[in-house]
DNA sequence: TTGAAAGCGCTAACAT
DNA sequence: ATGTTAGCGCTTTCAA
């Protein structure tokens, strides 16, 4: 059933049925009625593609996912997907490897959907003017923004924590208990992304207690992988027994790295603590609960929506959102033991 | 830029640019090196509507997820964008509610987008004929089969566990153990879905082992939440603290019936013994190791997308795909007590 | 208020 | 081997 067969069926012409569809005016009511009707009784559902091809645009949005493993990218996902549906806008979702090239990725999809905007949901932190020019759409930087590109406030959107400011918040909360051997659980230490951001939080929160930086306290896992993170984590503890706290720079390492250390017989907190960032659902269900920073996951999803919305419905505004976590204490911190209680053997 | 624009440059026709973009025969060298230059010079990149347009049919497979906060559809989806990419496929995904009819969504997503078939990732077990006939392209019922209905085999295609049987078998292995006070935690118990069906295998598995149903075992949790898994766990314990095992059905619940146990003061396994379905990564990392029946993951989405591109091209074999699950013996599974260390108090 | 017709970018049948 | 052209289903002027 098409436009024309549903024409002939109500006895006007496609423009008509067209204008109906499109919740024109000029139209009387007993035709519309007629029209609707007819539409319901057929199940008629507009082609895409048609629809697309004439106006300029589509109605979908990109979500090009970077890092698929990311369960705190899952969530986000979903209500993106969500939100987005409700503003009546459809999804193309593409998910790449965390070292393929994200604008790549994107450039491709949104010619060949020709999508209306793009959310990016992980992405590097230094894109330039002339990388972003090929994107040609609006676009909002998910979880990231551009902290070490030279690109103009105004040339671009984002919403995102501020990573270096809330991993240093992480391990001041540790250095102010006391602790001093602070382990770094992380991605790459040079991802020009999150990973990198968090760890310079960490140094710099360590260096302001007066700590010196030790290479030998941070441990790289491969791709967010929680197998990789329990593994760097038992080879830590086996090199640096004296550590007595770890930052984790995602709630997921942290679980893999709650085992590890668990099953290396130290008790946590009381002999070592462990604080992470993002707050995923499953770190509650830990025992005992992961104390992490959580991210304002839902908010993030919406203000990604509807700045990309807004954008796209020629509206202006503040275009660059930065959210704060909210500490959630759970049972996996705790006081330095020389600090509270000294090795007295 | 589009196909005109770049015919012009080139110096030919349209139709040969569009053998060449299309990789057909019947063109010269020279030509064809001259276009795919130009194409790369200026990004050219279809239009993907035109051509749908112009195609039957458009190059994209729909994949509707019922019940979207199920970690265990998480990576399957991972695995089903990843696999249709490397076919030259695209995805649509859309995400409904448990109770949402994912027919209906499939049906409006076919004809809106012009699908050439679709994946059902969880859904129900009881289509009719006359339903599945409104979705008019192929579909592959992901997770779930048509158990309960009365679907001819060579109608519709699936790729699924027995879950039923790998439930009954769980429960079985819990019995096998001594275990007569055997709670289950589940979603409905009659979701007409997999909960249904689990559920009905923790029966089997009951009444074969001579141990009389007991309602008061069963706690029913809102779609599939950790948070409601856990109060459920808990007044389960409270009415009946007399439970020697636990199955969950699915990993998730597990995890979150985990905390529960512990914090009630018990010792997992000697207190109360733990087993699930599902093998999701988190449930590795539990402490201790969550015992679960782990689903082939990667050989479900696999076989999922290979049979719908299988049916879209045209060509015939197996439709129906019953794989098995493997045991990971974890550490939360033990004999029960009243056997292998009668309560002497 | 309605209809006729152009054209969006592309593919494929047909013609050369 | 290459070009010409008729649509695919729809929206949108423009004319009536």
């Amino acid at each position: 059933m098409n436009i024309k067969e549903l024409a002939v069926y109500c006895g006007v012409s496609v423009s008509t049925v067209s204008r109906v569809l499109n919740d024109h005016p000029d139209v009387s009511e007993p035709v519309r009625k007629k029209v609707q009707e007819a539409a319901r009784k057929f199940h008629y559902v507009p082609n895409n593609s048609a629809r697309d091809l004439v106006r300029p645009k589509s109605d979908a949005v990109g979500l090009i996912v970077r890092g698929a493993g990311n369960p705190f990218f899952t969530s986000l996902i979903n209500t993106i997907e969500k939100d987005l549906s409700t503003e009546g806008y459809s999804m193309v979702l593409h998910q790449i490897k965390s070292e393929d090239d994200e604008l790549a990725a994107a450039a491709s999809l949104i010619r060949s959907k020709r999508l209306l905007g793009v959310i990016l949901l992980g992405g590097r932190f230094d894109y330039t003017p002339e990388e972003i020019a090929s994107l040609e759409v609006p676009f909002v930087c998910c979880t990231f923004t551009n902290s070490f590109g030279n690109l103009e406030k105004k040339n671009y959107a984002s919403v995102s924590i501020d990573d270096e400011k809330e991993a240093y918040r992480a391990v001041k909360y540790l250095t102010d208990l006391g602790h001093r051997k602070i382990a770094v659980l992380l991605d790459s230490k040079q991802d020009h992304s999150i990973s990198e951001l968090r760890y310079n939080g960490y140094k710099r929160a360590l260096s302001e207690a007066g700590i010196e930086a030790d290479e030998d306290l941070a441990a790289e896992c491969i791709e967010y992988e929680m197998g990789s993170a329990y593994r760097e984590m038992k080879r830590l503890l086996e090199r640096r027994p004296d550590v007595t706290a770890v930052f984790a720079i995602a709630d997921s390492l942290a679980i893999a790295a709650l085992k590890a250390i668990t099953e290396d017989g130290r008790k946590i907190p009381e002999d070592c603590s462990l604080i992470a960032i993002d707050g995923i659902e499953m770190s509650k269900y830990t025992v005992p609960t992961l104390t992490t920073l959580v991210q304002p996951n839902e908010e993030i999803g919406k203000r990604s929506v509807r700045i990309l919305t807004e954008i796209i419905g020629g509206k202006t505004g503040e275009r660059h959102v930065y959210l704060s976590t909210v500490l959630r204490e759970g049972g996996t911190v705790g006081p330095a033991l020389s600090v509270s209680r000294p090795l007295s053997d």
